[in-house]
DNA sequence: CGATTGGGTGACAACGTTGTCACACCCCGT
DNA sequence: ACGGGGTGTGACAACGTTGTCACCCAATCG
């Protein structure tokens, strides 16, 4: 910037000015700034700048992982909002590690990001306290922040999706219907456990916990759970599953008991209920029926609230929730074989 | 840090070498000064220590999109070798427009990252050039830089690819084989195109126009064009498609075709390959036969390479291809129907 | 004709760090 | 008692911006 007003002949006030399309500049004086910065090359240093004013024009992003699906669609929700805004988005993957978590936070603070839009994986979120009397603010998304921290949070009816997808099992005539979820450590698990429960109650059935299974989704022990599961006297006629990672592994496990495993019985007949619409859901055979919620709306309203408060709104936290919906496709509607 | 160092009754260098892990510094007088900084809850200020040491220690990663499976498992690689070296990344998605691509390439530049990894959606990407004067690296993914630009890229055997699925087609008896690939100006879309005629040319078959489609994945007109393709005289026994949401685009136009249009002739059972591998292509019926590409791969290899030129590696720029392969599962290996 | 406005411009400090250099001090050997 | 080397510490400038305030000069007004 000094070079260029050297060139230009004017002073390094001059130059900002322009740059910064302030007005009070006469035109001609521009049109040689103008020319001075072209013929250098001169590009502003938005570091400087934000040193010198305060905001960095950019927010952090922490989500589990950046490669499963339903993150991604929440990523580029909050990447447009971000961009709408005029904002750029550093974003980290915790892989569901408490303690990187807290790093890139701590990171991102460090950056001095004006905000944060987490996807918590931990469950003690203190760390952050000082960064938010520092005012840095934060919104939660798909899961709430821990006990103690009061701040705007954005979660989807994890309950009522997975009461009414099980509902719709027990409707379908189902009496034994397995419950397959993500690790009970994390918020939706819980909460989609307990809709699997309310259900139940409400229709009258006893809870059976051996046939709950609980865990990260990972293939292998899903297919050890499930066939354990089947092998049982009075195997269950239909599954629910807590999220479309643990969908995929138990249709997978299905298949191969189907295929390989099993004498006898078909597990390809038993009804499938998912948590979360999944892409191909509807090729597969059966289509899979769902409880589809939007990963995307999710995103772009924790980011918007996120700007909202940015911009200046400093009302109490909200807890904003976003309902689920149920989309029947063919193997939630599969009777029971018995 | 002037209030830590007040506080600690010590000078600002001291509280900085302390913040820094700096050697020379007493131990009692650190001891103070991190008390201090516990009590005021002091936290660095990277914007300030990146303004005056250089290097901002983050990379900018710009991909068509964020919530394509493909690019958010490269982008993964890419956030993990990054976190490996120190660096944070900001993420922007191009969305296929030339346009914003250069917006956020200098956005990132104004916010100085130290290089960037980036999958172009343009073809002409001479607004970089001052920005690698300027000291920038940078690495294209997926995709090479346009003309003129003389920088490291790391690629996949697009043509070899589509050459070998196609071959495989023709091993399995298909004399006519369609293409649906990508929007022709894309290029790897132009490489498998390529490849696809090589195949041919190799098998000595005839190159039909008419086989051949090429546009944005976009479900309505790929079924549009499939059906054209299907109505012919003698319509294809066999396809590849160019890219996994063409792949899917097509699987769902067959689905729909089959059950809904065409009397008569059963498109479930014309014989499918792919490029690039997707979840769940194992279970579809029948399962799909891909050419895979590693994208995480593909995002090590390029974040590595920046990292590389970013420790001091001054080299010439160099073109990495990395192979692809062929995953056979059933819907390549489907007969001619005739 | 002097006073007043206001548009255009510039000097300077400040943002929060770190690199450079210098200083004060202590311990040691002469 | 003196010089030399090491250790711990601090003063100061600099990084590249922008906010504040003051200045200059022409045009306008009383």
């Amino acid at each position: 910037m000094n070079d260029v007003a050297a060139t230009a002949g004017v002073a390094l006030k001059t130059v900002s000015r322009v740059v910064n399309d302030e007005p009070g500049v006469n035109a001609a004086t521009a049109a040689r700034v103008r020319q001075a910065i072209e013929l250098l090359g001169y590009r502003r240093n938005d570091g400087a700048r934000v040193l010198r004013r305060g905001r960095t024009a950019s927010i952090g992003l922490i989500i589990e992982d950046v490669s499963d699906p339903f993150y991604s669609g929440l990523s580029r929700a909050v990447e447009d909002v971000a961009i709408r805004n005029g904002s750029l988005v550093f974003t980290g993957s915790s892989g569901e590690d408490p303690e990187r978590e807290r790093e890139l936070v701590l990171a991102f603070c460090a950056r001095r990001v004006d905000g944060l839009v987490i996807v918590p994986a931990g469950s003690d979120h203190g760390y952050l306290a000082p960064e938010l009397s520092a005012g840095i603010r934060a919104v939660f998304a798909d899961r709430p922040a821990g006990p103690g921290l009061d701040v705007d949070t954005v979660l989807c009816d994890n309950a009522g999706g997975a009461r009414s997808g099980v509902a719709h099992l027990i409707a379908c005539g189902h009496r034994r219907i397995g419950f397959l979820g993500d690790s009970a450590r994390i918020f939706t698990a819980g909460e989609r456990l307990r809709g699997y429960r309310q259900a139940l109650e409400t229709a009258g059935l006893p809870y059976d916990g051996s046939l709950v299974v609980m865990g990260a989704p990972d293939q292998r022990r899903v297919h050890a759970d499930l066939a354990r599961m089947m092998e049982r006297g009075d195997p269950p006629t239909a599954l629910f599953t807590g999220n479309g990672r643990t969908t995929v592994a138990t249709l997978r496990a299905l298949e191969a008991l189907g295929t390989g495993g099993l004498g006898g019985r078909s597990p390809s007949r038993i009804a499938v209920v998912g948590f979360d619409d999944f892409e191909l859901a509807d090729l597969l055979t059966p289509p899979v029926t769902v409880i589809a919620q939007d990963p995307a709306g999710l995103g772009r309203t924790a980011a918007e609230l996120l700007f909202r408060r940015l911009a200046g709104d400093n009302g109490p936290a909200e807890r904003v929730q976003l309902p689920t919906h149920l989309i029947p496709r063919g193997s939630g509607e599969l009777p029971p074989t018995t």
